[in-house]
DNA sequence: TTGAAAGCGCTAACAT
DNA sequence: ATGTTAGCGCTTTCAA
């Protein structure tokens, strides 16, 4: 009982290990009642394949490797839950591969964790999809890979993606359509392109709706709290000052919020605020801020599946896979031009409650 | 140069594979000449060891299994990156298992994993320290594994902890010392032992100062933001309210500053709100928070230590490693008794400021 | 449809 | 200090 090997299954079902492993590995052409048997043998000695001997002689590991690069907890631990739970469907583990992008050994890193671990296949998320040296050596070892909103090449594998561009349009649009004229935005990591790619879709919303593209109001940022900070310093320093400001993810979106706290500013009724990503920040601060979910549990496992079904030796026939956004609307955006009538008073719209009273308990 | 096995490399070196072997793993009884040559050879060929063939002739796999069933991402990630940075630097790889702990089936799981990736050693993260079909199948493996925060039972295998109550005691003193004597507690889930012992240390601080516990004051949480909210507006309902809460967790704390702010309690002026994790939303709330900052990349740093060292044989002489935490102070506490004075104006101490001239630009 | 035999690349005894 | 010889548990030809 502590250990099955494969030669007990077959001498407990009297057949040979081949029939086993043909069992095991649910290949054709075993007869239904030997296969009865051999499952039987296998339930009663409780037998697990062993992942060593298996990858050893079949020269594949049934394990995959998952780079990523990404300051992100939150979008790291859904990218990987996303990934382990196709996966752990199909047999197969997973490999973290935490790095750096900026790293000029990147390619040789990779090189490395491929020849040692023998992974059978790998998973690209941003911005290391969009990393020459790692894609050379994966195209060079002729491994097979997916990546996740990968900017260029889109042929070189299979990918998947979410229309950012648009969901950046419509977030705009809605600030438009709120009355906001002058629309602060705050952009992503430039080596971070899906993210930076965000700006397309604010500055078509723009042009659109007849606004000009103030250069101005478009600040650099670096995805990070306090780059959303920094870059709503000078956002709200210009005269006149935005009435809205819309960040490239939701980190800098919280800076830009708590920059405005900090100078007096009510949100919304002085400034609009939305982000991108819907963490769970967004929900945490106050007010919750407007934002735009991404599906990226669901990105992960279109991806994975991607990738196992390259591995299984299926032709992947669309390379391609785009999932879509949602708009989440929060306390964050509001109508414009409501902040000033009411600047001079205490707290508008939301008196301050004696505290007995606040909502009325549980 | 596709792929060299131990065999070129001997052939290479002119010596047997059992040499190379030695020079590999470090082993001792080798003369420095025949150690060069080797070297010299893996060079070369720019050889790998493939892991499968060691792990399956070795029957160790080098690789360790981390298990953790943990809601917040930063945490999971933070663990990940310290096992992961030891690791890595001995040659080892791990393979996260995130998991369910109240699944009635979870020692058939673990079981499961072990058998079949044939993993070294097991790391356990809280809650799942503290789960002892867990506990009971890695006994009757006699796996090798460590725990961190564990609660009970501690002689069972090495483990890391910190001073959790220590510095809950630590804060709640704190917010006495600001006068307050009504101190709301937000007590963390139960099942996660680790967090539920900070209540301990709430209690501690009370009695100390001779203050009485009162029961109305201590509201069960479970963790979440939801919860959090959900605690506060219990608290926030009491005659006479709490002047401070204390939240076991961040995300508690973040939940009961959305429900003052929707009550136009100001932050800390009304009340004063602490918290405990330092995790990224206590410095990007508004306005921040005050809480306590635990070293998770270093207990996992430890207790990764604590593994290998058994891995290799070593005797674990020091089964405990206690870990220090730091309070960090805020913007989210403040002086008692500051608040029912400005109740009735606008928000004081923090006048609306014109935005034009708000914090003078970049 | 099933089986026999030959490794996969390495480590572990046991020589020498 | 170094080499020889068996396997580890599986998959893969190739036969039957």
């Amino acid at each position: 009982m502590v250990k099955a090997t494969i030669d007990n299954v077959a001498a407990l079902a009297g057949v040979s290990i081949k029939t086993v492993s043909r069992v095991v590995n649910k290949e054709p052409n075993v007869r239904q009642g030997t296969r009865d048997k051999v499952l039987k043998a296998i339930a009663e000695l409780d037998y697990r394949p062993n992942l060593s001997a298996r990858s050893l002689a079949g020269n594949r590991s049934f394990v995959i490797g998952l780079l990523y690069d990404n300051p992100s907890a939150n979008y790291v631990i859904d990218v990987q839950d996303g990934v382990l739970s196709i996966c752990r469907a199909q047999g197969y583990d997973v490999l973290i591969h935490p790095c750096n992008h900026q790293d000029p050994e990147i390619g040789r890193e990779v090189s490395d964790l491929i020849r040692q671990t023998r992974i059978d296949g790998v998973i690209l998320t941003p911005p290391l999809s969009d990393v020459e040296p790692i894609l050379s050596v994966l195209e060079q070892r002729q491994l097979p890979f997916v990546r996740i909103a990968p900017t260029f090449d889109k042929a070189m594998c299979p990918f998947v993606e979410t229309n950012d561009a648009e969901a950046a349009y419509d977030m705009t649009c809605e600030l438009i359509a709120l009355g906001h004229q002058r629309i602060g935005f705050i952009a992503g990591h430039p080596d971070h392109k899906a993210v930076a790619h965000r700006f397309e879709g604010y500055r078509a919303a723009l042009v659109e709706n007849h606004l000009k593209v103030d250069k101005q109001l478009v600040v650099q940022g670096y995805n990070s709290f306090e780059s959303g900070e920094e870059a709503a310093r000078k956002l709200l320093a210009l005269n006149p000052a935005p009435t809205a400001i819309f960040a490239a993810n939701d980190d800098m979106a919280a800076g830009a919020m708590m920059v405005a706290h900090q100078s007096g500013l009510r949100i919304p009724e002085d400034l609009s605020v939305a982000g991108f990503d819907d963490t769970p920040v967004a929900h945490q601060i106050w007010p919750s801020l407007t934002t735009v979910r991404q599906p990226i549990q669901a990105m992960a496992q279109k991806a994975t599946d991607l990738l196992l079904k390259q591995l299984k030796g299926k032709d992947v026939q669309l390379p391609a896979s785009m999932l879509s956004s949602s708009m989440i609307r929060r306390d964050s955006t509001g109508p414009a031009g409501t902040g000033p009538a009411g600047r001079s008073g205490p707290v508008a719209g939301k008196p301050s409650v004696p505290r007995k009273s606040s909502s009325g308990g549980r």
